[in-house]
DNA sequence: ACCCAGGTCATCA
DNA sequence: TGATGACCTGGG
């Protein structure tokens, strides 16, 4: 939780428990912040920058003004929330007691609903260095330009940026069949087949239904877009890792269908299951844990 | 060469 | 409904 918070010339310093910036940025939530330092991170979210360091026991904020801070990136960094109250109130037995010690500084962010679309469009089958290119490349291809220091951003394309895009005109981006994906994301999302914006609305059901309707999100892929671009945290998005993890320490090590799963994840911690899964992602996948380990 | 990565789709029973 | 392969691509 955010404490402590003023202004100091054009930076805003405060004090944040639970807030690691490698752990929040680099657990594969996100593929836009980039380490220009130590323990300093720079993103881009719409047009918006933010250069955030980490000295000591402060966080200090440079690149945006206080309005923006506080209108946006509280949001967007989830910095009003007691995570401690979270992670005491997920930790039900030790296994995940200990993840979430180990996660301890990780927050779920509420990023921008068709930067979060796009990249979970791209990550079906594929890995978290990977799917950062990709998104690195799209932006580069279709974004604007944004400099902050010696840095050189691109903004995320707006789907109409990428109008009329085809399959070929994409290829430069590397995203192999994903391609098809994108392209009928921009289509449904142009003719208001879809709207991204409806996911903070809708309740958990609904937002995927909604989603589902563009090829290539599934029931994974729709899940990760709820959590943390809709700020749906009774989502559990069921990947490789949370499978595993999940049969091995509350299912018997039994293998068992994605829905046995969620149902099991929806016992255990109800409307928190978002962040449970996240920390229990991010364990299992730093210490590479095979099936049938138990944390 | 083979396997894997924050899965999804088409196909077939 | 439920199971089975194929699938762009780049790194190990």
């Amino acid at each position: 939780m955010i404490k402590d918070y003023h202004q100091k010339g054009r930076e805003i310093h405060a004090r944040i428990t639970h807030f690691d910036l490698r752990q929040t940025f680099a657990c594969g939530q996100s593929f836009r912040w980039r380490e220009i330092g130590a323990e300093r991170y720079l993103g881009l979210s719409l047009d918006h920058i933010l250069d955030i360091e980490h000295i000591g026991d402060r966080f200090v904020f440079r690149g945006t003004d206080h309005n923006t801070f506080e209108t946006y990136w509280m949001n967007y960094l989830d910095l009003k929330r007691d995570y401690g109250a979270i992670q005491e109130a997920v930790s039900v037995e030790p296994s995940i007691s200990k993840a979430a010690k180990y996660a301890r500084g990780l927050r779920i962010l509420l990023q921008e609903e068709w930067e979060t679309l796009v990249s979970f469009l791209f990550s079906s089958n594929n890995n978290v260095k990977r799917i950062s290119g990709l998104v690195e490349n799209l932006s580069r291809s279709f974004g604007r330009p944004r400099s902050y220091e010696s840095h050189t951003f691109y903004t995320f394309p707006r789907p109409e940026e990428l109008a009329g895009a085809s399959c070929e005109d994409l290829a430069p981006i590397r995203c192999g069949y994903r391609a098809d994906y994108l392209v009928d994301a921009v289509a449904k999302v142009l003719d208001a087949t879809v709207d991204p914006g409806s996911i903070r609305r809708l309740p958990y059901e609904e937002a995927v239904k909604h989603l589902r309707q563009i090829k290539g999100v599934g029931p994974k892929v729709a899940d990760c877009i709820v959590l943390y671009g809709g700020g749906k945290h009774e989502s559990y998005p069921v990947d490789v890792w949370v499978k595993r993890v999940t049969e091995s320490i509350y299912l018997e090590g039994r293998s068992t269908k994605e829905a046995q799963i969620k149902e099991r994840a929806r016992e255990l911690w109800g409307d928190l299951a978002g962040f449970a899964q996240q920390y229990l992602f991010y364990y299992a996948r730093e210490h590479q844990m095979k099936a049938g380990e138990i944390i």
